[in-house]
DNA sequence: GCGCCATGTATAG
DNA sequence: TATACCTGGCGCA
């Protein structure tokens, strides 16, 4: 689940269930136990989240830094009458009282990283980090500075989150197939326009995941209904044209969508659309 | 119930 | 490049 529409959603989730509260912080599993005892009983002030990277924000300075990997999850409760005993392998677990019987709460399993430290480091990390197409501040220009200077493939620049933030395995692959860019294209080849290009649409299709919580990627004259096709009914939920589509036929031209491994991850893209130095974008 | 794979990254070799 | 991390959904007995 986790890109960065995930992460963004779950820092306003955290905060809308506990910014301000007073929390009790425990680790029911035992591996953030000594990090809880310090948070328990002080102040949660916010949470927020650049690229893939969430940070919950304690008063006195303390700040959670959390990456879930690729299995890791933070379920986020918020007004529920009682709150239940922890199940399976909770790394951290947030509590709070907000109101007459009402409580919410917070369970983290499964993360590659739930560290405690300090606004310093946070700054530290997010100075390692590209511009994320998610926070209103993002300067594209830094990321075309790094992917226009080199020769990796676009489809490996993607993916750099010192590149740009936030953006995994099927955005890389759903943008660009929209722009019709070839994957395996040097980042050097592309024109400044072209990668402006990407930049937007990721602009609005991560949007568009913070505010459905799942990646849909097709345009209207491609969705089950204008095609007259089967919706997806995979676990993934999103509408999408090529990501995890490997020999099936693309939703545009009909050729077969083809797989293989680009930086150690699966990458799908149609040979046909997706042609080298085909230049125009699909409007 | 079991094995595999997955929207990710760090580290070892 | 391989593997460790360690959860959850799926296909398949």
């Amino acid at each position: 689940m986790p890109e960065g529409h995930t992460l963004r959603r779950l820092a306003d989730d955290l905060t809308a269930a506990f910014a301000g509260a007073t929390v009790s912080a425990s680790s029911p599993q035992g591996r953030f136990g000594t990090e809880a005892a310090v948070l328990d009983g002080t102040r949660l002030l916010a949470a927020d989240a650049a690229g893939k990277h969430l940070f919950v924000e304690f008063e006195h300075d303390h700040v959670v830094h959390v990456h879930l990997g690729l299995i890791g999850g933070f379920a986020v409760t918020e007004g529920a009458a009682e709150v239940p005993p922890p199940v399976g392998q909770v790394r951290l677990r947030l509590v709070a009282r907000t109101g007459p019987g009402r409580w919410s709460y917070a369970d983290l399993r499964g993360a590659t990283r739930c560290d405690l430290v300090t606004g310093a480091r946070r700054d530290e990390v997010l100075a390692g980090l590209g511009p994320d197409p998610l926070r209103p501040d993002a300067d594209p220009t830094r990321a075309w500075e790094r992917v226009h200077r080199s020769a990796r493939p676009i489809g490996e620049l993607l993916m750099q989150q010192d590149v740009i933030a936030g953006v995994g395995n099927v955005y890389r692959a759903e943008v660009l197939f929209r722009q019709r860019i070839d994957p395996f294209r040097p980042g050097r080849t592309l024109r400044r326009s072209r990668f402006l290009a990407i930049w937007e649409d990721l602009v609005g299709l991560m949007a568009d995941g913070v505010r459905l919580g799942r990646i849909d990627t097709v345009r209207p004259e491609h969705t089950p209904e204008a095609m007259g096709r089967p919706a997806r009914e995979d676990d993934h939920g999103g509408e999408v044209y090529v990501y995890r589509r490997s020999g099936q036929p693309c939703l545009v031209c009909g050729t077969l969508v083809r797989t293989s491994p680009m930086a150690g991850r699966n990458l799908f893209w149609c040979g046909q659309c997706q042609r080298r130095f085909r230049s125009r974008a699909v409007q």
